[in-house]
DNA sequence: GTAGGGTTAG
């Protein structure tokens, strides 16, 4: 007996099937040409083992055979079975934008269905502007949008990034009455948080009259891109208080992102009690998150208890925890996960070696981090990228081989940025090498890039070496180009809130207990031997002066506070937004030993530990 | 007589 192949056989029976129907329909030929609502002329019966044919093949051969058989039958143009196949040709898993636009263009006057299903295709294509070109079409012909329609162009418009036609559509939307439709509005929040209007997005959500999970995640999503962390934390209670909505594994993995950023320990050990209530610490993305966050909180024992405690580790697991061992000074032991890793019979990949790098950068281990850099091509063949790059910059230039390094991002098959000219810029500051450093702000300027910090390292290497002459006309040149210095800003997390603390700054409640137990503090770290380092600061004024204006940094105010705030033998964390400086650095070291305090500093992604009069880094940079 | 929204874990 022949066997007969499954297309053959389904073909044969839509085949038997469509028989009937084309009967039924050759009786109202207008129904092919004309408007299309004549279904019912079409037996349901008939018809139906047909559609559902339609709908459940996935094979685009098949489907074309289905097109040729509906041509033959004259069944083609009957919506009964356009609609279905245009569904099946247009989205996914087939895709075939350009056969479903060529059958769409033959099709005599498309639904509202059919025109939403082309929309929906082209949000999903490379040409996502076109699908608001065929909504446009759409109004034209006098076929009005329901919700899903509206939902899918505004999709288009976020792909494209076309703010002027997402506004046409929320137009449109508030005046068909579609603005209690939770998940149009949802895409809409969307669309104004990617075109950063982030009040509207807001707007649209205050505006809903139900609130699910998932327009809370937007929320939360919004005030993230908007640089709102902390509002982002607050939302976490607002959708507990709620009846009706709970946070769930996106809630939390956001969350958890939101608390390494801002450096809350304690918020984040909130979300990882939530996430073991409900059982979402089991899944690996939570997992990889939650050592992300504890590493970024300097809590490096949690992290690696999380870690520790993975059935199933994969690369951003094992990558994680490198990174976390890297930022917090723990260089070796970041070469030895490494080598572990390897040992499980996990492959690293480029960030894996963007970890491994910056724990040799981290630590000083120059031969290492050579040996890393070159075994990455010839070994693993991952091509290094600006992020490799940087680390070796940075451990070059740490070296004192300033000018190897400068060589080395000149001889860059990639096109350096800002951020690792910058990092040169620090190896400058810290060798005294003036020269190299105008070149280097030379070049952020080519790059327009030049902040505030870049010249403020300029002043430092200047000052540094007692210039003051080359001060005042770099003072000059950042008035003339309106450079203006942000203060630097240091936040520490007590009861669950995050306090802000900037240089000098009196806006703080307990202000004036902050300022005097500063002064206390400053007496008693004298006594032990505390000397105010000013080499580095930048005025060119008298010791006593330097020493006033060294004495509330940021920082210093925020260890304050935590004295202040704390009992005795309390961790003290602080994250910081700019370099710590050498007086701080000192401050917090002697600090440690004088209170029996363990402190915390992170700066940028760097961490400073504390401990007895120590300090995790050999020298302060 | 169908169809939709959030996450890019390091």
């Amino acid at each position: 007996m022949r066997a007969i192949s499954p297309l053959c056989f389904s073909v044969s029976a839509f085949r038997r099937l469509s028989s009937h129907a084309a009967a039924r329909v050759d009786n109202h030929r207008q129904c092919i040409t004309g408007p299309t609502n004549h279904t019912s002329h079409l037996h349901t019966e008939k018809t139906e083992p047909l559609i559902s044919l339609i709908k459940s093949t996935s094979s685009k051969p098949h489907l074309l055979q289905i097109h040729a058989h509906l041509i033959r039958n004259s069944l083609f143009q009957h919506p009964v079975f356009f609609s279905p196949f245009l569904f099946g040709i247009a989205l996914p898993p087939l895709h075939d934008l350009g056969y479903a636009c060529r059958v769409f263009s033959k099709f005599s006057k498309p639904d509202v269905f059919q025109y939403s299903i082309m929309i929906r295709a082209y949000g999903m294509s490379d040409s996502p502007g076109n699908g608001f070109m065929l909504y446009q079409e759409m109004l034209r012909s006098g076929v009005s949008p329901n919700s899903l329609t509206s939902s899918f162009v505004t999709n288009c418009c976020i792909k494209s990034g076309s703010l002027f036609g997402g506004l046409q559509i929320h137009a449109r939307i508030l005046r068909d009455g579609h603005q209690s439709d939770g998940r149009l509005l949802t895409t809409l929040m969307d669309f104004y948080s990617s075109n950063e209007k982030y009040t509207q997005a807001c707007k649209v959500f205050d505006e809903m009259p139900h609130r699910d999970t998932i327009a809370w995640n937007v929320l939360i999503s919004v005030y993230m891109r908007n640089q709102r962390t902390r509002d982002a934390l607050a939302v976490f209670d607002m959708m507990q208080s709620s009846y009706d909505s709970q946070p769930d594994n996106v809630t939390c993995l956001m969350l958890l992102q939101a608390c390494a950023n801002l450096n809350a320990l304690a918020f984040g050990e909130r979300v990882h009690r939530y996430c073991e209530e409900h059982g979402f610490d089991k899944a690996m993305n939570i997992c990889n998150a939650l050592i992300t966050m504890y590493s970024r909180c300097g809590c490096l024992e949690k992290a690696f208890e999380v870690f520790k405690g993975m059935t199933e580790k994969d690369v951003v697991s094992w990558t994680a925890m490198i990174s976390g061992l890297a930022s917090n000074g723990y260089g070796r032991d970041a070469i030895e996960a490494f080598r572990e890793m390897q040992r499980a019979g996990v492959s690293p990949d480029d960030q894996t070696f963007t970890g491994v790098l910056s724990a040799c950068s981290h630590s000083g281990l120059l031969d290492e981090g050579r040996m890393f850099f070159n075994s990455m091509s010839k070994e693993f063949g991952i091509s290094p990228n600006i992020h490799h790059y940087g680390c070796v910059v940075d451990l070059m230039g740490r070296a004192g081989m300033v000018d190897e390094a400068y060589n080395l991002i000149n001889s860059m098959k990639v096109k350096p940025d800002a951020t690792i000219w910058r990092t040169l810029l620090g190896a400058c500051r810290i060798h005294h090498q003036a020269d190299l450093g105008v070149q280097v702000i030379e070049r952020l300027i080519e790059l327009k890039a030049q902040e505030a910090g870049d010249y403020v390292l300029l002043l430092n290497i200047y000052s540094s070496l007692g210039d003051w002459g080359k001060v005042i006309n770099v003072r000059k040149m950042m008035k003339d180009r309106g450079i203006k210095t942000n203060p630097a800003c240091s936040t520490i997390e007590f009861r669950g809130k995050i306090h802000e603390f900037v240089a000098n700054d009196f806006s703080h409640p307990q202000k004036t207990e902050i300022y005097e137990m500063l002064d206390e503090i400053n007496q008693q770290l004298r006594i032990a031997g505390y000397n105010a380092e000013t080499v580095a600061e930048l005025h060119n004024v008298g010791t006593e002066e330097k020493q006033i204006a060294l004495s509330y940094h940021s920082e210093k105010l925020a260890i304050a506070f935590a004295v202040l705030s704390t009992p005795p033998g309390t961790s003290i964390r602080v994250a910081k937004d700019l370099r710590i400086c050498v007086d701080c650095h000192n401050f917090a070291k002697i600090l440690s030993a004088v209170y029996s305090r363990e402190v915390v500093i992170r700066d940028r992604n760097r961490f400073h530990h504390f401990r007895e009069g120590r300090c995790s880094c050999n020298d302060y940079w």
